[in-house]
DNA sequence: CGTTAATCTGGAACAAGTTTCAAGGATGGT
DNA sequence: ACCATCCTTGAAACTTGTTCCAGATTAACG
């Protein structure tokens, strides 16, 4: 829970580095907030965060690795604020429902940041996969936290987490793409988790 | 069926705008197959169809555009496909798996384009939400087709397709960028059509 | 300390999407 | 045929992501 994301094999950071780490993250997140994804400009972004361009480069080797590794910092916090305040619906598919509206409601509160990241991450192709494959890793891991059930998730209750996790990504990027609106996000999110409603019931024991 | 798509506040193109349209979407076409959406680089675009680079960004006002511009031509020969040749199964939900496992051994034969074509969608902002949004309607068009239901779809039935539509956008984005595979794919499709069976069978009459 | 390797900096250079513009062609109305 | 208008061309310029490099700084170690 409190492992955070240090990545097995790379080498420890010194604490200005970490430092440097921050301040780069820091510094998307808040032009990202400020613009969305075309105000995320790799100079500005190093100026902002006082690192050279080729430090920036060094470490995150790409626009869309930078904002997917500020979608796992966003999503990091997202998770922590969840421990502390779970949802309080009793069934498993009403408390992923509330999850994912209550997440929905703190995108809506930053549109651009939220349109920055999940830009970033649908457009990030095989060479951004492990930072991508994080950011995924840790949204299941806060749908399932979500449900509320204990023990091993059955494969069943994962095929029917992914569902749920594609509805989510898909019907954000209708949402950030002015396709559809903030009304339609939450039917979706509602519709999905009913349909999956009796799948995670009769996949999973508590 | 054959009213295809002439949006109705654009001007009619004279025969020798329609052809330069053609060749700008052949040329497309043939590069992204060739090398993928990196590979699509706009003078090549423009020089492989014979037209001045002016002419291309007066036709397609950016990449994104030209290629969801694609994606609703190659949409459209599947479309027409689709009609010669229907699905065999006799439930709904079958025929829409069947349909959909079918565009997917389409895209897997042309795993170039095709990730040229779903990265443009993705990728794609409220500058391009008109093309995006005929791409999406043509993508109902065509489940809703494959549902062999007769009478105009209740709201259930459609926020059944959504769910699907959503399952099948994510699913490929996780195919083409290496994260699943081709089994993930048609796993999580025919989960989905699974899931929402009981609800298109309630929810509409042949 | 002094040395050595790794890291950081400032800045130039390159690549590809996009914009702009002047000059030449096509179209349509008269 | 003539004019006005819109379209196309070719080429240069501009923007922003990305790469490269030489020299300054820092970290690690004896």
């Amino acid at each position: 829970m409190t492992a955070h994301s240090t990545p097995p094999s790379a080498p420890p950071l010194t604490e200005r580095q970490e430092a440097r780490r921050r301040r780069i993250l820091d510094a998307t997140a808040e032009l990202a907030r400020r613009g969305g994804f075309g105000a995320v400009q790799m100079r500005e972004v190093a100026e902002s965060a006082d690192v050279a361009l080729g430090t920036l480069y060094r470490y995150f080797p790409s626009k869309v690795h930078l904002l997917v590794a500020t979608m796992h910092d966003q999503l990091e916090r997202l998770h922590e604020t969840l421990h502390r305040r779970p949802p309080e619906e009793p069934e498993p598919a009403a408390r992923v429902a509330e999850t994912l509206l209550r997440a929905f409601r703190a995108l809506r509160r930053e549109p651009n940041l939220a349109e920055a990241m999940v830009r970033a991450f649908t457009f990030a192709d095989r060479s951004a996969g492990a930072e991508v494959d994080a950011v995924s890793r840790l949204t299941t891991a806060i749908i399932l936290d979500a449900t509320g059930l204990e023990g091993p998730p059955t494969p069943e209750l994962l095929s029917a987490v992914r569902v749920v996790e594609h509805t989510w990504h898909s019907t954000l990027i209708g949402w950030l793409s002015g396709r559809s609106s903030a009304e339609q996000v939450r039917t979706d999110i509602e519709t999905v988790c009913r349909l999956v409603e009796s799948e995670s019931a009769g996949g999973a024991r508590r």
